[in-house]
RNA sequence: GCCGGUGUGGUGGAAUUGGUAGACACGCAGGUCUCAAAAACCUGUGGCCGUAAGGUCAUGUCGGUUCGAGUCCGACCAUCGGCACCA
């Protein structure tokens, strides 16, 4: 099948061509300023933000997902009376450019610039309330610049940092890789197997807000599933570091220790053996004459491992003897001191205590290398598993009978009272390594100097340009790298000659501040002017894919709580608020992919059914974070009504005159309710179908108030901005002249008279047995007496009660009723 | 392996948070209009029995709590996502 060549049914309809009209509105709108957002206003703010796109050529319809209901929700918060700034912008810099540019032979700056050009205008198709003055561009100087220079604070407050560590390589981008951008063992980009190499990278320091960053996690508005992944990603675990005395083979007990971390400080009686990582600075000492040999052999194999499949699924543990012992300093016995590869030299110290009896590694280690296995914990048989719960200690002196929750506290203090160890808190979360050796990225503002070492480039020289002749094909390490006049430079304190740095920052630097930028985008002396920021930030409602749930999230978390550490910033979190849209799939269940011909269109669906229907339609297809296939034919039930809502606004004589019933007036004011509190949940879809099923009661009437007319616009002015304008101008207005203030969008919310949400009457449920056997009209409120006589009458019910004795009745007001007999 | 989500008609999905299951749409069937078709409009549309009134079954499966369960509890199945030698 042929996704992309399906063909929609055009309804065609008298007089609605939302082309037309669009085109028109966005027109006038533009012109006259309506959505430009001020900075200083009487009203409250509202930050409504998406995630800012990558400049990759297209908008596709994930896009508008993202993109058209966040409008909508934007509108409605403006009508709601907010000052509501909903800015726009770039993520241009990035390898796709690159990879564009040697694929196709096309420089990255222009390739990115045509691309920006060509989403600009399909940007403004969607008829969204961006103000395009605040737009921002992470690849133009004007942006970079202040990329630079958030690089610069950083370096000054000792956040970042150059260090030779053993760094995530991907051998197709020829660059490093953070960890956040490894996805099970590859690229997150091109899905290469990623390498490590021991490279010096400048790395920011995130870990030092480890901390707080978990525990800020509480005060969000976010997806509790994107709470939970953040959490786990920094992966705080308490602890105890115990420190073991080296036992060399000559028997005495050495000065040395080695220390290692454990959460399990109930099982150390039970450590039988010690395994160090294969990178430990110790190893060298430990490693006997007589183990040498196989100790090196291992070493060399672990390398070529670790380099050819560090990812290989089943690792089986492995590990050599290094001929060295410990003293397991509470149990008193003399244990093995092992390398294994299982251990990172990255967590903790790089050691650990081997505890067979209750770790399915340790135990997979033991029975391996005929280790000894001791029962610590009852609970299991030892000898055919770990035992991996709690439970109460045994062979652990004083200690056992003890519950393992009680005996971790003893043992712990025991531990420190003897000076053994003391408590700690290790993290999974490792500092974000951000050079990248590529060229489509903001220069790392860094000169070395023969003389004074590592010099940031001074402010005032900032940006940084990147040099637009270089030879960008991939060799290893960066493109800039061979361009002359841009290493070679004077050295900014003593005018020696000097190199730059010729790395790159990874893109997601640009993302962690570019929500700080929007309030300010064309500031020229700074980043941001702060009292404007006290006005805008934080975000208060920020939208996006899920897919950014570890990387840019916390690293712009992490940005935010450095800037304001530095003064810049009075807020802890930069995104109060934060949703995930879905992701749309082909027709067919499957990813949209250009290979499967399964991408759906945006543009050939605007120009088949105008944007206020693929709008509309956006919000009704589902619950918003949920996303799945695209159903190519459900887009026309929201044309069909469009096309309804505009033949009976439009060509309908409308009473002037306040003839609507009550019922209908409680109608339409439970529809607002109802409309309101679900765009506030950012619920759309049961909002258009709440907007429908009104429209539907009073579809078929003669006539309809100016009031009805007013409110249905109203409700739909987020959803379909420019049919709503249309016929607001034309049928509510009357004017030929279009003035800014008496746009529908720039009117008020509708307020809801509460006094028509009491009802009059209801519908009861009358039930025999939990059955439902009949409805009952009662008057609003009615007494449990008066509900149970007239239910008792009904013939319904007499028919399941005759011959019975109730015994029970069960009633809730203006709910039900249910007549019990057994 | 660990953490988390989801499971409702032919389809997308609703369901006042424990109280009429299937709102609103798509699709389908029948009809109106038309020379005819498309569009538009109207009617019907969970299964089974019944001409009908009505009855009965039904929210992944099995059990439980309750007057009453799509909703709560337990077990299982399916499926999707995240993490994964973190000591």
């Amino acid at each position: 099948m042929q996704f992309g060549a399906i063909r929609y049914k055009i309804i065609t309809m008298k007089n609605y061509h939302p082309q037309k009209i669009e085109k028109k509105w966005q027109k006038i709108w533009e012109e006259s300023k309506l959505y430009e957002t001020p900075n200083i206003s009487d009203k409250p703010k509202y930050y409504c933000l998406v995630m800012f796109p990558y400049s990759s050529g297209d908008l596709h319809i994930g896009h508008w997902y993202n993109f058209a209901p966040t409008d909508v929700f934007a509108r409605f918060k403006r009508m709601s009376g907010f000052n509501v700034m909903e800015p726009i912008g770039f993520d241009s810099f990035g390898l796709p450019a690159e990879g564009a540019a040697i694929k196709r032979g096309v420089h990255p700056a222009d390739w990115t610039e045509s691309n920006i050009a060509n989403m600009e205008k399909q940007l403004r198709t969607i008829g969204a309330i961006y103000d395009w003055r605040r737009e921002i561009i992470a690849s133009r100087p004007d942006y970079y610049k202040w990329t630079q220079w958030m690089f610069l604070q950083l370096y000054k407050a000792g956040l970042a940092y150059k260090a030779k560590v053993p760094a995530n390589w991907c051998p197709d981008c020829q660059t490093v890789l953070a960890n956040e951008q490894v996805i099970e063992g590859r690229c997150w980009r091109c899905e290469s197997l990623v390498v490590q190499r021991e490279i010096a990278q400048w790395l920011f320091k995130i870990t030092r807000y480890a901390d707080e960053l978990l525990e800020d996690v509480e005060k969000l508005d976010w997806p509790e599933k994107t709470k939970i992944m953040q959490r786990n990603w920094i992966g705080r675990s308490e602890g105890v570091e115990i420190a073991f005395p080296v036992i060399y083979t000559n028997g005495e007990k050495s000065k040395e220790v080695l220390t290692f971390f454990t959460t399990r400080p109930d099982t150390v009686f039970g450590a039988t053996f010690m395994a160090i990582s294969p990178e430990h600075p110790m190893l060298k000492k430990l490693v006997t004459p007589e183990s040498k040999r196989s100790v090196s052999e291992y070493i060399e194999k672990v390398k070529k491992k670790s380099e050819l499949e560090r990812v290989a699924l089943e690792k089986e543990k492995t590990g050599v003897f290094t001929g060295s012992y410990c003293e397991n300093v509470l149990s008193g016995a003399k244990i093995p001191v092992y390398v294994a590869d299982y251990v990172l030299m990255s967590y903790g110290s790089g050691a650990v205590m081997g505890v067979p009896g209750h770790d399915q590694r340790d135990w997979d280690f033991a029975r391996k290398y005929n280790l000894d296995i001791v029962e610590v914990i009852r609970g299991g048989d030892v000898t055919k598993g770990p035992y991996v719960e709690g439970g109460p200690l045994v062979n652990s002196r004083e200690f056992s009978g003890l519950s393992s929750y009680e005996a971790k506290k003893k043992i712990t203090d025991y531990i420190e009272k003897q000076g053994l160890g003391q408590r700690k808190v290790n993290y999974h979360l490792r500092d974000w390594v951000v050079s990248r050796q590529r060229y489509w990225g903001a220069p790392i503002p860094v000169v070395y100097c023969e003389k004074c070492g590592t010099v940031p480039v001074p402010e005032k020289d900032l940006p940084v340009l990147l040099p637009y002749d270089v030879d960008f094909t991939p060799k290893g390490r960066s493109p800039l790298a061979v361009n002359k006049a841009f290493v070679n430079v004077k050295c900014p304190s003593c005018q020696g000659s000097a190199r730059r740095e010729t790395d790159t920052m990874d893109t997601f630097v640009c993302s962690s501040w570019y929500y700080l930028r929007y309030p300010n985008s064309d500031l020229e002396s700074k980043p941001f002017d702060t009292d404007t920021l006290k006005y805008w930030l934080p975000v208060d409602m920020y939208v996006g894919g899920a897919e950014h749930t570890v990387l840019h999230l916390l690293y712009s978390r992490f940005f935010t709580k450095a800037l304001r550490d530095l003064g810049y910033l009075e807020f802890d979190e930069p995104f109060s608020a934060l949703r995930h849209q879905g992701i749309i799939l082909g027709p067919d269940g499957q990813k949209m992919s250009k290979s499967k011909g399964n991408v759906i269109n945006p543009d050939e669906l605007v120009s088949t059914y105008g944007a206020d229907t693929v709008r509309a339609y956006l919000c009704f297809m589902g619950p918003y974070d949920q996303g799945g296939p695209w159903n190519p034919r459900g887009i026309e039930g929201i044309y069909r009504f469009l096309n309804r809502v505009w033949a009976r606004v439009y060509q309908t004589n409308i009473s002037v005159a306040n003839n609507t019933t009550l019922e209908d007036k409680r109608l339409m004011a439970k529809t607002l309710q109802k409309v309101t509190d679900d765009i506030s949940n950012l619920k759309f879809n049961t909002a258009v179908a709440a907007i429908m099923t009104w429209f539907n009661t009073f579809s078929s009437r003669k006539e309809l108030s100016l009031e009805e007319i007013k409110v249905l616009l109203l409700l739909l002015a987020p959803f379909a901005p420019h049919l709503t304008e249309e016929l607001w101008q034309s049928v509510v207005e009357g004017s030929n002249k279009f003035e800014a203030e008496r746009s529908i969008h720039n009117q008020s919310w509708y307020k809801i008279d509460k006094s028509y949400l009491t009802e009059e009457y209801v519908w009861l449920v009358v039930e025999v047995d939990g059955k439902v056997r009949d409805r009952l009209k009662v008057p609003y409120g009615a007494s449990e007496e008066k509900v149970k006589t007239m239910a008792e009458e009904l013939p319904k019910v007499r028919k399941f009660i005759e011959g019975k004795s109730v015994e029970k009745v069960v009633f809730r007001s203006n709910r039900l009723i249910n007549f019990v007999t057994h």
